[in-house]
RNA sequence: GUGUCUGUAGCUCAGCUGGAUAGAGCAACGGCCUUCUAAGCCGUGGGUCGGGGGUUCGAAUCCCUUCAGGCACACCA
């Protein structure tokens, strides 16, 4: 269905063109001025220019036309040329109940639905978690869920860190505890065993004291960076050895990743590109976009207009080896073949934005994908302590992913239990849904490309701008329909939204149609923190309704159903939110 | 040094495709629970939108300049 200020800008921009002006003047947006109206239109101070009369003259011509439109209550012009308008109630309500009954709220899906892979995550096989992958875990979900509704067909790839050093360190480290297995032994000839050497809780032990070691031993740095160019370079025995390595570990980074609500829909890797480069390479050559310098073979990325030199981007070190933006573009290549994206999204630190300014420039240069394929870089900003340097423990360490979370869901667990009288077993599940809302409300309501302040005691406040307040939103009205359904009601039945009685029900009423306007907008600017400021907005116009309204103990039956029908969509509007935003409401708090 | 991002209330942040009195939350202070969850609601105080120029009928928003801070700048990922 049509967004509702399209359809009024619609209604002014044929006013402009009865009285005699273009049409494009008529664009209608939100009101800044809520206690004047609620819709605007300046467009008659642009007109004014162009048809060099006074603009308070043209916006009257244009409310003239107007006057007794079925959308419109009223419609003004105030100086110097503001068109002011208010929409018909019974208009509005008939618009919710379309919104109500519409797959999606009325969202209208695109004709030909994007192709996208969003590659977010960042994790290193072998590698705990840590707070560094918290935000790319966070946002990335995110965007993936909102291109997802926006009806797109979305890919999200967890794109491994499987082709490093630490591969050669976990080699080595296995190889000094068990050295009789097969993988090490070059005249082998028979099946690798199926069975991995170690388990999880071995391998995630494994990997910290090999690079340990590799810091104080020199001979045992050696040969983890030599057992890392042979598997590098396709011995059967170390590339079997590193399948293990990436298996074992793809279940614990699974694990933890289910724990944030991230799900992968791919676990490719680096190593998956590797077979790509020879030929892409071989092409840049032919094509004459790649060239030697210095050794090291390299594409130029220099555009007209810029306005610094950038260095050429190395698709080959001197020594032969591939490097970062190799691999980066090989996997370009591959996605290109496997699933020839319309887009392609980079939610990654801000920090490697030269790096990707250098892929993506090389890429179209040396035609990696279509003209018409977008390729996207969201770079995140820093999470900071609260002293505003990069977030460190106490001891100045990497924070594990695990403990983090551990000690919010500690955290908000005790907050629970301070506050309200539940069983063990419901708080501790309660924490858990009500920290996870806390951790990605708290980062995803920043925007994403600017450093922020990691305040835990902020973001479990239980007060403001927070997940916790969303939650406790939607759980106080799932309370009354559970309360009005005890008492007889059906909540599932489809009831009709009535005009609004009074000005905070017109305040909910009209805060739910901007829904669409929104979710066109957060995907377009890849930016979920416009849902977390629409949901928060959403929450607070529910809560001032919700103060000024007796629902249930209304005594019009018409209009006590009217109410369920409205909080029953804020309630799904909000579960939509929460849901693109990657977090869960509990059923109670 | 070059480039780039950021600078809005005591703190944390929105607003930035130019519009009418710059918005939230926290913190401070004052109200509201015999009535659908007070993790809530209502109210008060608090800002020369880093500084200076310019464009415009109109600038937190666009341009220039300047100050302060972050980050990045060819063979690490």
């Amino acid at each position: 269905m049509k967004k509702i200020l399209e359809q009024i800008s619609e209604v002014v921009s044929e006013a402009f063109e009865a009285a005699g002006y273009e049409r494009s003047y008529g664009k209608v947006t939100l009101s800044n001025r809520p206690d004047l109206c609620e819709y605007q239109c300046n467009g008659a101070m642009a007109a004014a220019k162009a048809y060099k009369k006074a603009p308070f003259e043209i916006a009257n011509a244009v409310v003239e036309k107007l006057a007794g439109n079925e959308l419109l209550a009223e419609a003004v012009c105030v100086m110097p040329g503001f068109i002011n308008m208010k929409i018909n109630p019974e208009f509005l309500a008939g618009y919710l109940n379309e919104m109500a009954a519409s797959e999606k709220f009325g969202y209208e899906l695109p004709e030909n639905p994007l192709s996208i892979v969003v590659d977010y995550g960042g994790a290193n096989v072998a590698k705990p978690l840590h707070v560094g992958h918290l935000r790319p875990a966070i946002i990335g979900e995110s965007v993936k869920r909102i291109c997802k509704y926006v009806g797109h067909n979305v890919i999200g790839d967890a794109h491994l860190g499987d082709w490093g050093l630490q591969m050669g360190q976990v080699i080595e480290e296995t190889k000094d505890r068990q050295p009789d297995l097969p993988y090490f032994d070059p005249d082998f000839k028979g099946e690798y065993p199926e069975e991995a050497p170690f388990t999880i809780e071995e391998l995630s032990e494994i990997y910290p004291t090999a690079s340990a070691k590799c810091k104080v031993d020199e001979e045992f740095k050696q040969r983890a960076q030599e057992a890392t160019f042979k598997f590098q370079n396709g011995d059967p025995g170390y590339t079997a050895l590193c399948r293990h390595i990436t298996n074992v570990s793809k279940q614990d980074l699974k694990k933890n990743y289910d724990n944030l609500l991230v799900f992968f829909d791919l676990w490719k890797g680096e190593s998956d590109a590797q077979p790509y480069i020879d030929d892409m390479i071989d092409d840049m050559v032919k094509k004459g976009v790649a060239y030697e310098s210095q050794g090291a073979l390299v594409v130029d990325i220099a555009m007209e207009g810029d306005k610094k030199e950038y260095p050429p981007c190395i698709v080959r070190k001197s020594n032969g080896a591939a490097i970062y933006q190799t691999t980066d573009l090989a996997t370009i290549v591959e996605r290109k073949k496997l699933y020839d994206p319309n887009q392609i999204i980079y939610v990654v630190d801000k920090r490697q934005d030269l790096h990707f300014i250098q892929v993506f420039r090389t890429a179209r240069k040396a035609g990696l994908v279509a003209d018409d394929c977008k390729l996207d870089f969201l770079g995140f900003g820093t999470m900071n302590g609260k002293d505003g340097k990069p977030f460190k423990t106490r001891d100045g360490g990497v924070l594990k992913l695990e403990t983090l979370i551990a000690d919010i869901n500690q955290a908000v667990y005790e907050r629970i239990i301070e506050n309200r009288e539940i069983s063990e077993e419901e708080a501790r599940e309660n924490a858990r849904i009500i920290g996870l809302a806390a951790l990605k409300y708290g980062d995803l309501s920043n925007q994403a490309s600017k450093d922020y302040v990691f305040d835990v005691d902020r973001f479990i406040s239980f007060e403001g701008n927070t997940g916790p307040y969303l939650l406790y939103t939607i759980v106080r009205i799932k309370s009354i329909l559970n309360k009005y359904a005890d008492n007889g009601g059906n909540v599932d039945v489809a009831n009709k939204v009535l005009a609004p009685v009074n000005d905070s029900e017109r305040a909910l009423m009209l805060q739910i149609t901007k829904l669409n306007e929104m979710l066109e907008n957060a995907y377009a600017e890849i930016a979920p923190h416009k849902i977390c400021q629409y949901c928060y907005e959403l929450a607070d116009a529910f809560n001032k309704f919700y103060h000024e309204t007796k629902i249930l103990t209304e005594e019009n039956q018409e209009r006590k159903e009217s109410f369920i029908a409205l909080i029953k969509l804020t309630r799904d509007i909000m579960l939509t939110c929460i849901d693109l935003l990657g977090f869960e409401a509990p059923e109670r708090m």
